[in-house]
RNA sequence: UGACCCAUGGUGUAAUGGUAACACUACUGAUUUUGGUUCAGUCAUUUAAGGUUCGAAUCCUUAUGGGUCAACCA
């Protein structure tokens, strides 16, 4: 029972230092902005972080990021901590960088008593102006040389809100012509009269993101940071500062985040989508965001399986959704109730049928030997899918076609009798003969067909309401083509059929549970659904090798 | 015209100097009261060129290709 399964580089590291006695426990963080909303790149994150502390000794940390007080807001720190609850995890310490201003704030004093950070008084512009280029050095403000005295000053009279915005800041001094951008005198604080959605009006100057990561890491004795490799060149950085603070040094690791095709995992690109309508909200089911995931029907299984699969590198990628959509079918289809609904009813009238009604039985899942079945009511008139019928099929057809025999799921055997059309020759109803001795479970009639019809009886039909959808976008990278990327959305990613019929149970329909409509695909009911009108999303379609077959012609 | 990161089938991830593996996709076929599921099978001389070595996907050099870095964002 031995599983050998290899180690990604990130646990390669975590086992070494665990061998050589580094560590004895580890400690990681998931630490999103609480800006927007988390989407399935995050839970590769989530997965890893938890994922290292659930294989080896640890715990997680959830640290909001909350630095910047213009973008967050409180409804995202409530929908993250339910996303990463929904995902199966727990972390250990809730924890926000805003509870750390007040020993952020000693840092920086700190280092300016250090002599290793000062106030300067040039603009935005000037700053970038002085910043240099790749390749060419930078030019030292001429307010660098202030005496470690005036620069205390300075400091103390920002934070007491001496200061409009943006008139000064707190940068490090290190290096204006350091080969490395982010070490040329990186700014560390600046002035932002803005309300915090937790520390209120108390600050006036606020950490940037270099000078409150590193140092929360720090704080809360973060063994392995982990984060994307977009933030390689502030390791450096990272490292520069707990060194001259001297405080715990916990260590940074980068691995590549994972893109999906057919989509965008950028916050900043999905809340355009929400603000620009695009979409309903963030919990839109075309949305690959966590939320939106879940009103989709997607399982933390399937999502957490995902994860795995893809494993993490440092390599750059683009992950095919196609596995996003085989880990939730795998999970479905072990788990979800199979029902029958008819999405563009054909009338069946089965002539030869006296009875009034009988009550048949299905098997809720195949897969499951305990599933149990539950009653379909069946009739002398019945719905069929109106492209389970062709009058001049093609080759390999094995539907309904005049002549041809058919098994109605868990029902009898009918044979195409008689087509009956309107004036204007559409079809209205096909008449069949159905074989007594067929009935599913008890046949007797020697017969074999190859094909085999999910129903609904007419007279019992329930209506509801199915809402189908399709990639959000047209191309694979919407980010890398020319123009904006919303030129690139799917006009057709959402196709909502108002009436469609299913079988009686169905009236008892309930949100958690999964179900797969007979040939159709998997859905979950949406929470848009009241008494009156059922309405169900689709999460995913079932595998369709006749499609394929139709599309080779 | 700089620094840094990266390069294995269509895709993602392995192989940690000893005859390239697993999964998804695609394609065959078998089973099937879901054209689903399940099962069996097919699909790469590891970006290139040198070098080290008995032996290189793995180490070295160079080239090529891709990505990142000049927000008072994170």
């Amino acid at each position: 029972m031995s599983e050998e399964r290899s180690l990604n580089f990130l646990e390669e590291i975590i086992e070494e230092d665990l061998k050589n006695g580094k560590y004895k426990t580890i400690v990681t963080r998931f630490p999103p902005e609480p800006n927007g909303y988390l989407h399935i790149g995050h839970a590769s994150s989530i997965c890893l972080n938890f994922g290292l502390t659930q294989k080896y000794p640890g715990y997680t940390n959830l640290r909001f990021d909350d630095t910047n007080p213009v973008t967050e807001e409180t409804e995202y720190v409530d929908s993250i901590k339910e996303d990463v609850k929904w995902l199966g995890f727990e972390w250990k310490h809730e924890r926000y960088a805003s509870d750390y201003f007040e020993t952020l704030y000693e840092f920086a004093l700190k280092l300016i008593d250090k002599n290793l950070a000062y106030v300067d008084d040039i603009s935005a512009e000037e700053m970038a102006a002085m910043k240099g280029t790749p390749t060419e050095p930078g030019k030292d403000s001429p307010f660098r040389n202030r005496s470690v005295e005036e620069n205390r000053d300075l400091f103390v009279r920002m934070k007491n809100g001496e200061f409009p915005d943006g008139v000064r800041t707190l940068r490090a001094k290190i290096d204006m012509a350091h080969i490395n951008m982010l070490m040329r005198d990186p700014i560390l604080y600046r002035i932002k009269h803005a309300h915090h959605h937790r520390t209120g009006d108390k600050w006036c100057i606020y950490p940037m993101y270099d000078f409150a990561h590193g140092q929360s890491d720090s704080i809360e004795e973060i063994t392995h940071s982990i984060c994307t490799l977009e933030f390689v060149p502030h390791r450096e950085l990272y490292d520069w500062l707990i060194e001259k603070l001297e405080i715990y040094p916990s260590h940074q690791y980068e691995f590549a985040r994972r893109n999906i095709n057919y989509t965008v995992t950028s916050k900043r690109k999905l809340l355009q989508l929400v603000n620009e309508k695009h979409v309903t909200g963030w919990d839109d089911p075309r949305m690959p965001t966590i939320s939106g995931l879940r009103r989709r029907g997607y399982t933390p299984e399937s999502v957490r399986e995902f994860c795995d699969r893809i494993g993490v590198a440092k390599r750059d990628n683009m992950v095919d959704v196609g596995v996003l959509e085989f880990c939730v079918r795998e999970h479905l289809n072990r788990i979800a109730l199979r029902r029958m609904v008819v999405f563009d009813p054909l009338k069946i009238v089965i002539t030869n049928y006296t009875k009034d009604e009988e009550i048949l039985l299905s098997e809720n899942n195949p897969e499951d030997e305990n599933g149990g079945s539950r009653e379909i009511p069946f009739s002398k008139e019945i719905y069929i899918e109106r492209d389970d019928f062709m009058e001049v099929p093609p080759k390999k057809y094995f539907r309904l076609a005049p002549g041809q025999l058919v098994r109605l799921k868990s029902a009898y055997i009918i044979k195409c009798e008689e087509v009956v059309k309107d004036a204007a020759g559409n079809i209205t109803e096909v008449h069949c003969s159905y074989i007594p001795e067929s009935k599913s479970g008890e046949d007797t009639s020697g017969i074999h067909v190859k094909g085999t019809l999910h129903w609904v009886s007419v007279r019992h039909a329930v209506k509801a309401t199915v809402r189908l959808y399709d990639r959000l976008f047209r191309v694979e990278d919407p980010t890398d083509e020319a123009g904006d990327f919303k030129e690139y959305l799917n006009p057709d990613s959402l196709q909502v059929l108002p009436v469609v019929y299913a079988e009686p149970s169905m009236k008892q329909a309930v949100l958690p549970e999964r179900y797969q409509f007979i040939r159709k695909g998997y859905f979950v009911l949406d929470r848009d659904s009241d008494n009156d009108n059922l309405v169900f999303n689709k999460t995913v379609g079932l595998k369709d090798a006749w499609a394929k077959e139709v599309k080779k012609g």
